[in-house]
DNA sequence: AAGAGTCCAGGGTCCATGCCC
DNA sequence: TGGGCATGGACCCTGGACTCT
């Protein structure tokens, strides 16, 4: 069952660009009625701005689909930033993923088409997934001929371009698997006229064969430059988050910092003020490994919340437009969105990491399956961590 | 800006299948705190069954898209249902319309034009006769070849949208029989400057050499029959529930009967039981009229209040599996779901209608522009009804 | 607004090629 | 050696979304 609120957000695909607009979305959307009255007029208006520069960040990097999906995958961002915005906790079941396990395909923003089912270059989507000419024809006479193919090798062929004609029934096993629909496939067409002969086109004159068409094609229309002006304002707004973005995620205490002194807790029950403000009391700023490659203990888990407020203090405090609030206004702002933001990270870091669980910023991830985790509720060690921040 | 929970709705652009299961499943979704341990077990049984079948329902009528734009639709439509589920009130903002007025096309699936050739949905007059877009350009095609086409049936083949492409001679011939004008069909614009070699169509001359194709091939692989079993079961459950739809949504009370008084609202504070029990009381049963031709009053507002509780009541003690809960479990399901089930109900109206605004059952809507609302305020209203039924 | 034409992803077809019996 | 047939790259055709008049 699809419910994890992981789910729309891996469907969605979404880029580096829109993780950081719906993050900061996020940040300041409604339920303004804690904030003063000028701090809830900045709030709307950042919010307002940052949905106009996502909604046409997706409509220029998504231009090559139809208006309609375009209008859904909006729909859908906004739909997913309020609902993760109104997020208290996070608990297992509302950062849970998916229970498909991640298709190799996706996390990796390649643009080279390669098949889904042997790896060969691909050209296009077909039947649901992009695939070569070769599987694309093998699928379809398949399906027509209701071929039941028998494995000689107990069905655990390998299947690769070099070797994709050897086993058929793991080709079509594979081909299925990949997820090509039989229900794409059409019946049967009428037939074409032989090639070269045109006798169904009703035989032209002879003196048409002008061909006054000397490769006159310019391949120039690729850029779809059809928007300007609004544009710079656009792409430097995203341009400013990005570099904040990065800058805040590369940013690294050195070691023997004087304000730092363990890699420990021993920040218990510090006024969430202070952490605010000078947040290496807290957890000194180690580099962010986002890899996945072992399963988290209780402490990482921990360890991964304190790093987190850390980078939140750090973004919020370097934000442009979060100096426009008053000082009362940051500190309510500030104190309620931790959770959103929190979970943006971890969603993000989870995709990057391609690892089957949620990906920590330490080199670990809490496994999608139960029986692996070693952190008893992630909602138990959150509030744990809320507490410490009293 | 695109906010309220009516625009993913319009954007994924439902069918009414996945308005009854989406309505369904909002009915017994999450939230099983304040049931006993068998409704909570009950609830959670039907709800991943319907879930099943909307899954299901999905996949099979937007085969045609590519998988991943399916995972993102079922993912946004059980976000959205999540989200109207967890609706406590109406308010003017969750019922708010997007700022872009309805397309035209959009919300006319009450005319349903049917394409004079092929019997497939049409959208409007081509060539001189109501006709789909595959006829469409299936016409203009072959006027602008003069394509002969030959038959391999003896002319005689059916054209249906399934297998009209299996004979293209008798489609062209049922195209000029339905009355396309082949002098309708216009000259090719030259305008944007084509990258490909089109010069191949040169003016032809009239003898028309017949093209004669003695191929002998079978017309057999209509049927792909790979799918079965499982699909009969999730047919059915389609079909149970339409019917139900229907039969629910066509009761009318005779005007005279006796239960009945009066249309107004004689009948302030009802226990909920009684009234859920023999809601004919509440308001007698009016035909349903989705037309949105006149702007709401207020009394519009509360009689279509009215009208779908009735609906409502009617619908839960005949849906068959709510017959599994206890007594005090059902009075509890009722009393919470009401508000999203009328939320579902709004959007299909709506949708149904294509006013600008929000249908009512009784023909007026609620105009999208404020200064055309006659109704103060949504959620005030709908508190009043709630509490008439105190 | 209606109804022409345009575009193009992704269906299907064709057939040179090669494998197998 | 020849006929049967699967393969896959090149190509044709379809029709939904769109623009233009
Ligand atoms: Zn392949
Ligand atoms: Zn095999
Ligand atoms: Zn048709
Ligand atoms: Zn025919």
């Amino acid at each position: 069952m699809v419910r994890g609120l992981a789910d729309p957000m891996r469907n969605l695909n979404l880029d580096e660009t829109e993780f950081c607009l719906m993050r900061v979305i996020g940040l300041f959307d409604e339920d303004f009625g804690y904030l003063s009255e000028q701090g809830r007029n900045s709030s709307r208006q950042i919010r307002d701005y940052y949905i106009r520069v996502l909604i046409r960040h997706i409509h220029v990097f998504r231009s090559h689909m139809p208006e309609a999906e375009i209008g859904c995958r909006v729909s859908m961002v906004m739909l997913l930033i309020s609902s993760i915005t109104k997020l208290q906790h996070l608990t297992n079941d509302n950062i849970r993923l998916s229970e498909t396990p991640i298709p190799a395909s996706m996390g990796k923003y390649s643009y080279q088409l390669i098949c889904g089912v042997c790896s060969d270059q691909a050209t296009s989507r077909h039947y649901g997934i992009v695939s070569c000419n070769g599987c694309k024809g093998f699928f379809r006479r398949s399906i027509w001929n209701e071929r039941a193919y028998k494995c000689r090798n107990g069905g655990a062929c390998k299947i690769a371009k070099e070797h994709r004609n050897v086993c058929r029934a793991c080709r079509l096993r594979r081909c299925l698997e990949a997820g090509m629909n039989p229900r794409a496939v059409q019946n049967e067409r009428d037939h074409n006229a032989k090639r070269g002969d045109m006798s169904s086109r009703k035989e032209m004159s002879p003196s048409a064969a002008v061909q006054t068409d000397p490769l006159s094609c310019s391949p120039s229309h690729l850029t779809k430059s059809h928007l300007s002006g609004a544009d710079a304002y656009y792409d430097e707004a995203v341009a400013i988050l990005l570099s904040l973005e990065h800058r805040v995620m590369t940013r690294v205490d050195a070691p023997g910092s004087s304000s730092v002194t363990s890699p420990a807790h021993i920040s218990s029950h510090v006024p969430f003020i202070t952490a605010f403000n000078n947040p290496s009391i807290v957890t000194p700023r180690t580099p962010l490994v986002i890899t996945g490659i072992r399963i988290a203990t209780v402490d990482d888990a921990l360890q991964d919340w304190r790093r987190a407020f850390v980078i939140y203090a750090d973004w919020l405090n370097e934000f442009p437009e979060f100096k426009l609030f008053e000082h009362s206004d940051k500190m309510i702002l500030a104190k309620k969105r931790f959770i959103p933001f929190y979970w943006w990270l971890l969603a993000y870091w989870t995709v990057q990491a391609g690892c089957d669980g949620v990906a920590y910023a330490n080199g670990s991830y809490l496994p999608r399956i139960k029986e692996l985790q070693c952190v008893p509720d992630v909602r138990q060690t959150c509030e744990r961590m809320m507490k410490e921040l009293a």
